[in-house]
DNA sequence: GCGTCGCCTCGAAACGATTCGAGGCGCCGG
DNA sequence: CCGGCGCCTCGAATCGTTTCGAGGCGACGC
């Protein structure tokens, strides 16, 4: 029922009556030909159902696959639902497809297993040009490894910077710091952080020191870090994934804690978002009861009409950038690295402290 | 600063003394190999720093290449938003991932031009054992054509049937009909309607007949079809896109109207969640002034303490359905249809219609 | 009329692996 | 001691294309 094998340049060649080299330069137009000659080759491939040069011949040729491995995040699913990953991709998908490479997803863990030291098997036998780090490397990351172990050339984004390997990284020490100091300058002083997952271990809850030094991934780093270059919050609440439940769960526990923070800064918007959503299951007012702050400058119509005082970062551009990188890359650019810049966006979630939460202290 | 080409097979066996079938062997392990052999070969490769088999030369020799286009719908970024997408991916990524396929990501539209017969280049230059196009196919399809004419064999997911091809498909007409039915059976008379896009044009807002005559995608026209086994909506209004902001500016039209309807029938839990918001902005109760409704099955943590009432849909299972059907393509199995079930679940959203809408007509 | 220049076309050599059948060698049994 | 049987190893063919240099042939200019 399938058919008989599928035809083979050779073959068509010799129907038109040309060598293969011929009906190659028909199709690839790369060559002198003459008008009659590419006719016949292709009304011949077209009587033989050729439907043009298998890939695979191609890419052995050029020694090229014109596929990129994106490592999202940990899992596929989580990852995806967390929409800054998904405008990232969007522009990485866009800036290659301009290039003719296409996009291979690639878990960044392949089963439930986060800790281990297996990483997805496409990483080791999928023929791919370049791998994408998208959000970072840990210090000893089994999937820049793998990719490393097997030759393919990487391109990191916000991460620990790799020899070699360009990097697209981001501001956001600097920003985090800057929304941080505009709550500051807005009167408050107890300041609670939510922050992004530290490591792989899926661990949540207030967090001390001990666990703090045991951070493994740069954004996490980073934003902690600018954090503290403008308050040292009262507690640092650490969340399994950037998802909204679970900056709901981490601002419930926060807000009904005896002496309740003014204020709440949230490494992400989902996160925050989560928080402002706690609050007012709570009764309590956004700004006038606890002001709350997020990352990233994402558009949540489900929160409208607050908007959340934020950083925004370019998040299209972000990815676009990472394209580029790959794009560089393969052209035998040398490696560098990319920071984009960061904005801070005042919304309606920050105020100035209450005077009563003052003295519920 | 590339170094010397990347060694080969070849050179492998020739340092190891062997030759290089005996080599190959070593890697692939499919043929009888002494253990000295293979460890010399082992070590060869080492010292050579040959790090495995070149996935290109195997998939020319194999006739395979592994991979597997996934066009998901019209644009990526506006795709991924929905988590509908996102958990049927992940199902599809993980079962495709576990016969060592991969996932490589198509857009379905490649600029900002619907309604163009072009289509993304990768679909026609790409290595690509089968294609999956999960939402479905529309009449006259550039995309399906495409596949279709380079001989990549497709999987339909939720479209119309094409032959030759596995199909996954759902029981979203009965599970349609049994939601509003619910409705119907609390007593309501005016449903209003809030439709998925009827083809990629892009339009929205209400519908005429003439219109819905124009209908090009298979779930759409199912839960048209669904609907009106129940009850005749007294409005239809279609959407751009199902994401949470139109489901909210449809709702906002439709209640804001003269004649309110008593309930709403979203044709997906991002519409209705919308919808759910649109009530609360105008000051309206749910379900008190409006019952609202949705499809999917999502879990919605935004919405809480608020729960749809829906019809849930086996979203990962579908996609592992799909990755079966994937499966079966490449072992040579005769292509079958797969009908998903789906079940009514009531949540909060839904009740009887309040006595004053009634009066207030 | 002959030389030279160009335009096309061709043959052959990769690209890097897998697979299949043939055959060598050692060991065991008769 | 010889025949036969296994276990390994090898050589060669094959997958389908691109590319490179060579060469043929016609035309134009001197």
């Amino acid at each position: 029922m399938a058919g008989p094998a599928r035809p083979t340049l050779a073959r068509v060649a010799e129907r038109a009556g040309v060598s293969v080299s011929t009906a190659s330069l028909a199709f690839s137009g790369a060559g002198p030909i003459s008008p009659e000659t590419r006719d016949r080759v292709l009304r011949a491939a077209d009587e033989l159902g050729y439907t043009g040069p298998n890939p695979l011949g191609r890419q052995l040729r050029s020694g090229r696959s014109g596929i990129v491995g994106v490592v999202i995040g940990d899992q596929l699913k989580r990852s995806f639902r967390d929409p800054v990953a998904v405008q990232v991709l969007d522009g990485l998908v866009s800036t290659l497809g301009a290039h003719g490479l296409g996009v291979l997803l690639i878990p960044g863990i392949p089963g439930h297993d986060p800790a281990s030291r297996v990483v997805d098997p496409l990483i080791e036998t999928a023929a791919m040009d370049v791998g994408v780090l998208v959000w970072g490397v840990g210090r000893q990351d089994p999937t820049l490894d793998a990719f490393q172990r097997r030759g393919v050339p990487v391109v990191i984004g916000e991460g620990r910077l790799v020899p070699g390997a360009p990097a697209v990284t981001l501001d956001d020490r600097v920003g985090t710091a800057q929304v941080v100091q505009h709550l500051v300058d807005l009167g408050h002083e107890r300041v609670a952080e939510i922050s992004l997952p530290l490591d792989s271990s899926g661990a949540q809850g207030p967090v001390d020191a001990a666990r703090l030094a045991q951070v493994d991934r740069t954004p996490t780093a980073n934003r902690l870090a600018g954090v503290r270059d403008a308050v040292d919050p009262v507690v640092t609440w650490e969340t399994e994934a950037s998802l909204v439940e679970h900056g709901k769960t981490a601002a419930l526990a926060l807000l009904s804690a005896p002496d309740r923070p003014t204020a709440i800064v949230a490494h992400s918007d989902l996160l925050a978002g989560g928080a402002v959503l706690a609050a007012h299951e709570l009764g309590l007012d956004v700004p006038g009861d606890v002001s709350v702050a997020g990352f990233d400058g994402l558009d949540l119509p489900w929160l409208a009409p607050t908007v959340l005082t934020t950083v925004r970062q370019p998040l299209a551009e972000k990815g676009e950038r990472l394209g580029e990188a790959v794009i560089g890359l393969l052209a035998g650019e040398a490696p560098e690295e990319v920071r984009l810049p960061v904005e801070l966006s005042v919304g309606t979630t920050t105020g100035p402290p209450a005077r009563q939460s003052r003295t519920t202290a």
